[in-house]
RNA sequence: GCCCGAGUGGUGGAAUGGCAGACACGGCGGACUCAAAAUCCGCUGCUCGCAAGGGCAUGAGGGUUCGAAUCCCUCCUCGGGCACCA
């Protein structure tokens, strides 16, 4: 025989059934639909759109085959508490959710399960839809797009042509239009080839400077192609090792002709704009070493031999231009094959240098050869390695001499021009000074190559010591000596830094390199611009069309752009480093060429009648889409306008949490951190265009940015080192077995590739939606990594239920409401729970309000034993209402037994009444000596005499006190008493 | 190598200069039950003690302070980022 289950417990069954009706009713009733103050989507029957307005934001999802796993979610969870939450504060809040859609894996996978990624995106998206919605997240359905509906990438490609009609206007520090680069080149402002006027310039001359100005420029540069994939990838989708983020394929440098986008313009607005942003300081300063910007001095440095031909070198340390011994090009340096001597240099060297020099500069390259032959086998050697192998290598340094000098600006002294894989053309000039004395890897070639090694700033007493070293002598150091000190062995006839230290010297010595023109004050960035074009078919295409002479920009009235329905969408992979980027629409050849009338000056290619023009093939890298999506939330019906000016404005009015004026349109932006560098850098250099051309009033896109933790799950691996389906292990004596084989358990992020994933649906089954949000809430803050425990929801799935027994009758369901008032205590401890929910939840700090709201019910549910009376409404109405924004479908049940028609998603939330917070009495720990030995109860307000009174006369610390001398006392009111004795 | 961040009961965590361990899981004991589950009640940092009570405890060591998980220094461990960036 067994009991029946009382038909109105709180439990999976009945949580489902409530949790579908009340999804149902928020559908019907457009509860979320969010009014916008003016044009589409200003329907408004709540009057909300008076109301301060609010933008909480989460970093849309990538829909993917496999569904949502709970750790997905736990960002929309708390983004959609707290935009329920300030809901019920008097906001207008806009929350909604779109879909990440193009890119590689809905390629991939479509490749796999051999349907098109048009059907599987659009079933991907189906099933995040419903999970989503399962979880009674309150987004406005209208809001959401995906970045692969025609109507939404239509805009992506006006975005591109607004910035590939854009160049940036240093004097300005902003964006301008193509047009008034036309005029500042008409007015003479830039140079022109041969300084012609801009107007006596041939077409084509026209077209090539002003294409060389814009923010969207072709280029023929190294970039990192990764044959595996079949495509080029941004440096920011390369690993540190030198393979693709996606897929983990080995990525090469090669040169190769792809669209950039000229982010590095931005690059100081980036880097300086980041102090105006409530971002995490980690998150920032990940962005600052991303751009890394340094400052120091361009110096020119005159090649023997050959006139008017110098090198530009960038240095951090001008000051120890004096200590220079010889100078590193990259092997790629275009200067390379002008200065390589045919010949190796004769006697003149051993004179200059030691004897045995030119042996050890030849290195293992140029030991029989003349230089063009070591120049050539080096870089060969140096271009075969992939950035896997160079990191393997220990940097032991390479190089080779290439038979030419320089000559030192500062004391005329010659000296030698190696190349040397460890300088980079893609940071600063491509070129160096070489400083062994004071920069390690300058040093350690130094070494290898018996280089002179000139100390100019003279080491501390204490460095010299630890590396037993003589201040003259540099040859016996250890290292290089990168510290401050006093200079030396740095003066000639016009200048002299001899006694200065680090930072003077730097500044003297510059202001003698700009007065003599060998150099000038410069900043060079880590940052590189965004590689922009993909060899891949799901994507959007680039609104970009070729003539014979290069790319030309369609017009607006062009877009969209559609991607055409081709079967064969296969990209072109291979394992030969060799092998060339192919991208699947050229094989659309229907497609690619069009015939077009296009209009415009003449400069701009336009203008010539219908002719037979080629579309660009290449698409956009997935990252664009996810660069303005949050915009277009705002106003997604609009199709006259990305976003209609006005709207933005509205949504762009408000503050920052300390009243000051936002500067970042969304309030709040949670996502992961993976993003922190990539799509965080890429959409505020977007938003910064936009700004720059007046497309929207803020300067940032996010304002306050939270990352949330990772939701770690147990992982199981094998005896063969794979890991195993962690849903089919079984624990046996604290050891874990898969399939009768022993495995072992580690904790790793959850998801596909450690096979530990647990999906929500089984969750909503077994516990309900309601429980699941609220569980993701407690286990911790929200940006700290948890460790997933199926287990520990019980816990909060017993607080909804001795919540739901509190209110209803388990027997017959109704409820359980009385209109008495509370007692004393418990309206204290109501409002004192009040005030507490209230700071935690606007901090986001979702599971100490979890917990108060906790000890309230728990409070509750004693009171209602001890008197077996029913739940005064005073305290059973705030309760609901606090419990709303977390468990929102049994919070509307609760609310409507309490005989309310509407919902609660617009209620006030609880205010607590300050008169109850206050106790009349208070209890104040007595510490002797910094230990706590009692506790005295006085009143709120009482002096530091009464607290000491009070304190003596409790009979504990009488005693204590009886035999000791007090030779210190310090009371905090309401605080704490200190005894200090003998 | 450089730069961040974090280390608190058996577990997740709370406390950001003033009572360490809120809240929850787990565990132990009890009530209800023929029994079990569910539910409810009590106890639960370690340690000495029959008890009253004492001692020890926030990765390790030192410092500042009447008082430190919290601030400072050194070290250890783990996590993350960058990595020949001149």
């Amino acid at each position: 025989m067994v009991d029946e289950v009382p038909p109105q417990r709180y439990n999976a069954a009945l949580a489902n059934e409530i949790e579908r009706k009340w999804q149902d009713r928020w559908d019907e009733q457009h509860v979320f639909y969010t009014p916008n103050r003016t044009g589409l989507l200003s329907e408004d029957p709540r009057h909300l759109a008076d109301r301060p307005h609010l933008f909480v934001l989460d970093m849309f999802p990538y829909p993917s085959g496999t569904g949502l796993h709970v750790g997905h979610p736990l960002g929309y969870i708390a983004t959609d508490v707290y935009a329920r939450f300030q809901r019920m504060n008097g906001f207008n809040v806009l929350h909604a959710m779109g879909y990440d859609a193009f890119g590689l894996p809905a390629e991939q996978y479509a490749v796999q399960t051999g349907t098109h990624p048009s059907a599987t995106t659009e079933q991907n998206i189906a099933t995040y839809k419903r999970q989503l919605r399962a979880l009674g997240l309150g987004h406005d359905p209208r809001r959401g797009p995906a970045t692969t509906d025609v109507q939404y990438y239509r805009w992506t490609q006006w975005i591109f042509l607004q910035i590939y009609n854009s160049w940036y206007d240093d004097d300005a520090g902003r964006a301008r239009p193509i047009a008034t680069l036309v005029q500042e080149l008409r007015a003479g402002r830039f140079a022109t080839p041969d300084d012609f006027a801009f107007d006596d310039l041939d077409p084509l001359e026209q077209r090539r400077l002003v294409d060389s100005y814009r923010l969207a420029y072709e280029a023929y540069a190294p970039v990192n192609w990764c044959p595996g994939l079949g495509t080029v990838l941004a440096n920011e989708e390369v690993t540190g090792d030198g393979r693709s983020e996606r897929g983990g394929f080995p990525v090469y440098r090669r040169p190769l002709k792809q669209w950039m986008l000229r982010i590095t313009a931005y690059a100081d607005r980036l880097l300086d704009d980041l102090d105006s942003l409530d971002w995490s300081e980690s998150i920032k300063l990940m962005q600052r070493n991303w751009i890394g910007r340094s400052t120091g001095a361009t110096v020119r440095f005159p090649v023997e031999g050959h006139e008017n031909l110098d090198i530009d070198v960038f240095t951090t340390r001008p000051d120890t231009l004096f200590g220079a011994t010889y100078m590193v090009l990259a092997p790629e340096h275009p200067l390379v094959d002008v200065i390589t001597a045919n010949q190796w240099p004769g006697d003149e060297l051993a004179n200059d240098f030691a004897s045995n020099s030119l042996d050890a500069w030849k290195g293992v390259f140029g030991a029989t050869d003349p230089p063009p032959d070591a120049v050539s086998r080096y870089r060969d050697f140096a271009s075969a390695k992939t950035d896997l192998e160079r990191q393997a290598e220990t940097r032991e340094k390479t190089g080779v001499f290439v038979g030419a000098f320089a000559v030192n600006p500062t004391n005329n002294e010659r000296i030698p021009i190696f190349i040397a894989d460890y300088v980079l053309m893609g940071y600063g000039t491509g070129a160096i000074m070489a400083v062994p004395a004071h920069d390690q890897r300058d040093f350690q070639f130094a070494r290898e190559f018996d280089l002179p090694i000139v100390p100019v700033v003279r080491p501390s007493d204490e460095w010299l010591a630890e590396h037993h070293a003589e201040p003259a002598d540099s040859t016996d150091w250890s290292e290089a000596y990168t510290g401050d000190g006093v200079l030396q062995h740095s003066a000639n006839a016009e200048v002299s830094l001899d006694g200065l230290h680090v930072d003077d010297a730097k500044r003297l010595i510059t202001d003698w390199l700009e007065r003599s023109q060998f150099g000038r004050p410069s900043v060079t960035y880590k940052l590189r611009d965004w590689l922009f074009s993909r060899q891949r078919y799901w994507g959007e295409p680039f609104p970009i069309v070729y003539d014979d002479e290069g790319p030309i920009a369609l017009p607006e009235s062009m877009l969209p752009v559609a991607l055409p329905a081709v079967a064969d969408f296969e990209p072109v992979t291979s394992d030969d480093p060799d092998a060339l980027p192919e991208p699947p629409l050229a094989r659309a050849v229907d497609w690619v060429e069009v015939e077009l009338d296009l209009p415009g000056p003449v400069w701009a290619g336009y203008g010539e009648g219908p002719r037979t023009y080629l579309r660009e093939t290449n698409t956009m890298p997935q990252w664009a889409g996810s660069c303005w999506y949050y915009l277009r939330y705002l106003d997604p019906t609009n199709e006259d306008a990305m976003v209609d000016e006005q709207v933005e404005r509205t949504w762009a009015e408000g503050t920052r949490l300390d009243g000051s004026p936002k500067v970042g349109l969304v309030d709040l932006y949670v996502g992961g951190v993976e993003h922190a560098v990539l799509h965080l850098l890429y959409a505020r250099f977007w938003h910064k265009v936009l700004f720059d051309l007046g497309y929207v009033s803020t300067m940032e896109p996010f304002q306050r940015l939270v990352n949330q933790g990772y939701i770690l799950a147990p992982a199981y691996v094998d005896e063969r080192g794979a890991y195993v389906d962690a849903a089919l292990v079984e624990e046996r004596d604290g050891r874990y077995v898969f399939d009768g084989k022993p495995v072992t358990r580690e904790f790793g992020k959850m998801g596909k590739s450690l096979r530990n994933a647990v999906a929500p649906d089984d969750l909503y089954r077994d516990y309900g939606a309601d429980t699941l949000r609220l569980y993701e809430m407690f286990m911790g803050p929200l940006d700290k990594e948890r460790p997933w425990s199926t287990v520990d929801i019980v816990g909060v799935h017993r607080f909804l239920q001795r919540l739901w027994r509190n209110f209803v009758d388990e027997g017959t369901g109704a409820p359980r409401i009385s209109d008495v008032p509370v007692d004393d205590e418990t309206r204290r401890l109501l409002h004192r729970t009040i005030d507490a929910v209230r700071t935690d939840m606007a901090a986001l700090s979702f599971n100490t309000a979890i917990a108060r709201l906790f000890e309230l019910n728990n409070h509750l549910t004693t009171l209602l034993q001890s008197s077996g009376s029913t739940l005064p409404r005073e305290v059973a109405e705030p309760l609901t209402l606090m419990v709303a924004p977390l468990a929102p479908h049994v919070a509307e049940e609760l609310w409507q037994r309490l005989g309310h028609d509407d919902t609660l998603t617009y209620e006030s939330f609880p205010s607590a009444d300050p008169q109850w917070l206050v106790e009349a009495r208070v209890e104040v720990p007595v510490q002797i000596n910094g230990k706590v030995r009692a506790r005295v109860e006085v009143p709120v307000g009482a002096d530091v005499a009464e607290h000491e009174a009070a304190a003596r006369a409790e009979p504990r610390i009488a005693a204590l006190l009886k035999d000791a001398t007090v030779r210190q006392l310090k009371v905090v009111p309401g605080k704490i008493v200190n005894f200090v004795v003998a």
